[in-house]
RNA sequence: GCGUCGAUGGUAGAGUGGUCAAAUACGACACGCUGUAAACGUGUUGCCUUCGGGCUUCGGGGGUUCGAAUCCCUCUCGACGCA
């Protein structure tokens, strides 16, 4: 049987990922599931640069206003969640579209990764938050040596999860992904840096313009703490319009440095007339 | 015009005779990442290097000293105060 297909755009923050992704919707009877960190909230619109009702020009987008920003958000539920709305799509005839700029997302669908069943214990983190680097690595050896040999022995973050897993597991399982059941396509958006620093000048502009302080206060209404806001991003947290600037410039350079290693993807300039070249591909 | 204070690396900002190529932060660059991922972490960041070191730096010039970013003189610029 022949493995069904499924369109990836990726790239960097302001290429126009969401506009290509309509347009090659609308040509082949497809659906978009967007893989955006942030776009899962409700209430983050301006400052994630989220597509308007308008701009979907009536294709069906997935994934997008589905948790309150309270509430946290994860890889592994949003690969449940994926994969789940790429199999509704599929039954229905028509093509899933991923689209998005966030790395991990896309690869937790695109590689098989499988994630240890062991969900966030917020309890067992506040704990383990207070201990040191140090602390967390001596712990951790004894529960895994093999982790804690190979683990980023200053992330206190990974070193957390590491423990979380191993007390839960016993162990943490080895790293393991299954062969992936579709066939990606991966298209890679990128502008030269010069022109991405002007479209994200233009981008972070009109952010304010529409409205981002007052879409902050509203969530501030919705008793959104300052700290879970400065977590959504630095859109959230206090932001001028230089600090946003520079943010996702260092943003659209992180995704670059996630994107680079992944051999499949075919990249295209997005400042060229490149929708053809793609369709034809496809 | 007089007086006081100040001038430090891409930026902010410590340092006030040796341990200073100069803390720290930010930026920049390179890299990592398996349930927070716009998150989180690591490395480099004067020049040269056979990686042992070598060389030139703290507004300019001059001096004191074995030794100066640090002390003195002077010039330039800036802030404030008095005229």
């Amino acid at each position: 049987m022949q493995k069904e297909k499924i369109i990836i755009i990726l790239g960097q923050t302001a290429t126009g990922k969401s506009n290509l992704a309509v347009k090659i919707a609308k040509k082949i009877n497809g659906e978009i599931i967007s893989a955006d960190s942030r776009q899962v909230y409700v209430g983050l619109d301006i400052g994630t640069g989220k597509i308007t009702q308008k701009e979907m020009k009536g294709i069906p987008h997935h994934l997008i206003d589905i948790v309150k920003p309270k509430n946290k958000f994860t890889v592994a539920e949003y690969k449940k969640l994926a994969e789940e709305k790429i199999k509704e799509i599929i039954s229905r005839d028509k093509t899933p579209i991923i689209c998005g700029g966030t790395g991990f997302y896309i690869d937790a669908i695109t590689k098989g990764v499988i994630f240890p069943k062991v969900p966030p214990n917020s309890k067992l983190r506040k704990i383990l938050e207070k201990k040191s680097t140090e602390q967390l690595l001596k712990i951790l050896k004894k529960l895994d040596p093999t982790r804690a040999k190979n683990i980023d022995s200053k992330n206190k973050v990974r070193l957390i999860r590491a423990i979380e897993i191993a007390k839960a597991l016993g162990k943490v399982p080895k790293i393991t992904a299954v062969k992936p059941l579709y066939k990606f396509i991966k298209i890679g958006l990128y502008l030269p840096q010069d022109k991405l620093k002007k479209k994200v000048e233009k981008r972070v502009k009109k952010m304010f313009t529409d409205g981002l302080l007052n879409e902050i206060k509203k969530l501030k209404k919705a008793s959104i703490s300052q700290k879970r806001l400065s977590e959504l991003g630095f859109e959230y947290n206090n932001p001028t319009y230089e600090k946003v600037v520079r943010g996702t410039l260092q943003y659209a350079k992180h995704q670059m440095q996630w994107f680079k290693r992944d051999k499949e993807i075919k990249w295209f300039d997005a400042s060229k007339k490149i929708f053809d070249i793609i369709m034809m591909k496809l």
